[in-house]
DNA sequence: ATGAAAGCGCTAACAC
DNA sequence: GTGTTAGCGCTTTCAT
């Protein structure tokens, strides 16, 4: 039926109906007022025509594209993955399309991507900032409005953003391990992604691949010796170390504190794949958990549940993050403030993983790598 | 400095470096001809006053907007996380940005979705289409191009379309199972999501929630019981059963298999969310794997490494198939024709989850649930 | 090499 | 209640 031409436009569609354009408009849109037999006509018009109206035309009006922009380090890490989908939920009931691109902890490529949403108008762009706050400082600029969900940038206070009570989390877990008798506790943290280029915005092609995800360094590891120190536990430098959040330098941090300190009872994982190293670490140096070593992490992810035993894990509220992101994004526009992040509460998942201290670990365990 | 107006247009930039709009434009996009010093000229007052080309605009006088739609169930799905993320990886490097949305499972959702889309004047989608051929045959007609990935609908062989080739590795499986020396293996399949509701896209509000994910029934359990025949092993129906791919009905449909047959020796599980099934099951009825069952799946995700002992699986392109998607999608949208789908080889990946047959099942095992 | 002008499809005044 | 009109910011002939 259809002739295969071009989309129909509001013209046709006028035309179509014996009416102008503006009542066609208004038909479709609500706003102003069009008798009911009026209207009848255009929607049965514009259904002959397969009509949708145009974002383009509408947005080039409007100056808005009614989308925002999502950039997170990788879709495909489980914590992003669902505050992605935190964000999309929320962005749905506010009638908005998201645009979702992953920066690979690559600020370069973050700032690369910050420009084309502004190209496309986005309303707004919500973001787990990778680096340079001068990138961002520019991007706040120009943008309609900026949210930073799960991360923040030192250097930019003023912008809104929305976070997981981290400290709060890590300081339970620690409480927990303490509680059941550890202290030699090991804290595996993630270290910093790049040597904090505080450069400003240079056309430089020099792009610095950092990691992955890679949280907020710091806070936890923050958390884990405020916490200790709190409990009277004494904190060993030698017990802390940081890695890359990646597969091959989490793995050999966790090797090399387990082999290093045989003696640690417990271990604490500031992220799943840091967490994700230690069991399979302490898998490789064939020690039992929990008996031999108590293992806990940061990100409730799925395999904590199927991991055996079940792994004990402070639980982040990454959909709710995404979700708050948006609200605060789309709705509270209004009220704008310096006000603080907006910190959302974790909590304590307790499987099996960890265990009350033991006397020793098993001689001969741990101290090499076993086949 | 820059007035917090409004962002300049072409316009601004123009008068700022005396010219033309038309010779902004010609700077900006490289076509036409600019001469060096003129083109220095318009970059730098366009630097000047932090001008970005309007997409809007742009897309309006070229009726496209520059960005591909991209339809899942899920994005918290690991294998969809996955494929967005291919899709992503392509698009990058053609230039389109793209507005992701999840369906779950909802073809009233999914439908509606298309339609946002299509306002936006996408340049095309790409979607794991949950169900409905009508409607996807009428967002065929109005969209500019549509691809599948992951999975068809079988109503609509014109769409183009790229897949995993599930029947390859489920055959690779058997063969590995049977070869094991297996001859009673439990199949988990994954339930047809909807009861095939064909009906025309009407306005009815009614939205049947369908479940998650959801891979394309059939051809995975076809692929199970004709390479069984194939390897004059009996086809038992009783070993074959249906679930929604869902935590509950999944646990269910495991459960169900394993206590009313405690005589199987393995347990294939059509996908991912079947297996941690398959996986629980076992554990709650404290059957060791894979002394007393052998377990093995399709879709090797992340935690199949991690899982004690780690599970066999048949690892499926998710990546490449979004990538490959993508590419027909943008690049290969010249030679159109109704080719077959695009077929991506599996692998199958050999961990510890399976185990050459035993004599039989200890006594008392897997016969009552166990605490 | 560059400028003027005509829209792309839409909304919002403003007339009637 | 409905039509007319003036742009929104851009690309693209078509002149020059």
């Amino acid at each position: 039926m259809a002739t295969r031409a071009r989309s129909a436009t509001i013209k046709d569609v006028a035309a179509a109906a014996g009416v102008g354009i503006a009542t066609v408009s208004r038909a479709f849109s609500g706003a102003g007022s069009v008798s009911a037999s009026t209207r009848e006509r255009v929607l049965a018009a514009a259904r002959e025509l397969d009509y949708r109206p145009s974002a383009l035309g509408r947005g080039l009006k409007l100056r808005r594209s009614g989308g925002i922009g999502l950039i997170v380090p990788d879709v495909t890490d489980p914590f992003c993955a669902e505050l992605v989908a935190g964000v999309l939920a929320c962005a749905r009931t506010l009638g908005e399309h998201v645009i979702v691109d992953a920066a690979h902890g690559d600020p370069a490529r973050e700032a690369e991507i910050v420009d084309r949403l502004v190209e496309q108008r986005v309303d707004g762009v919500i973001a787990m900032p990778a680096g340079r706050d001068a990138d961002w400082r520019a991007a706040a600029r120009v943008c309609s409005s900026v949210v930073f969900a799960d991360r923040v940038l030192p250097g930019l206070p003023e912008i809104p953003a929305v976070l997981a009570d981290d400290a709060g989390g890590v300081r339970s877990l620690v409480e927990y391990l303490v509680g059941l008798g550890h202290r030699r506790i090991g804290f595996l943290g993630a270290a910093p992604p790049a040597p904090s280029a505080t450069a400003t915005a240079a056309a430089s092609a020099a792009a610095p691949p950092g990691g992955p995800p890679g949280p907020p360094p710091g806070v936890r590891e923050r958390a884990f010796r405020d916490t200790l120190a709190q409990l009277r536990v004494p904190v060993e430098e030698d017990l802390i170390v940081a890695a890359r959040p990646a597969g091959d330098a989490a793995y050999a941090a966790a090797a090399g504190l387990l082999q290093r300190r045989a003696d640690v009872t417990a271990v604490l994982a500031a992220g799943h794949l840091l967490g994700e190293a230690a069991v399979l670490v302490a898998r490789g140096l064939d020690l039992r958990v929990p008996a031999d070593v108590s293992i806990a992490m940061v990100d409730d992810v799925a395999w904590a549940e199927l991991c055996d035993p079940p792994l004990t894990a402070v639980a982040r509220p990454a959909r709710d993050i995404g979700y708050r992101a948006c609200e605060l994004l789309l709705r509270d526009r209004a009220r704008r403030g310096p006000a603080r992040p907006v910190l959302l509460p974790t909590e304590l998942v307790v499987r099996g993983s960890c265990g009350p201290l033991r006397t020793a670990r098993a001689p001969g365990r741990g101290t090499a790598r076993h086949a």
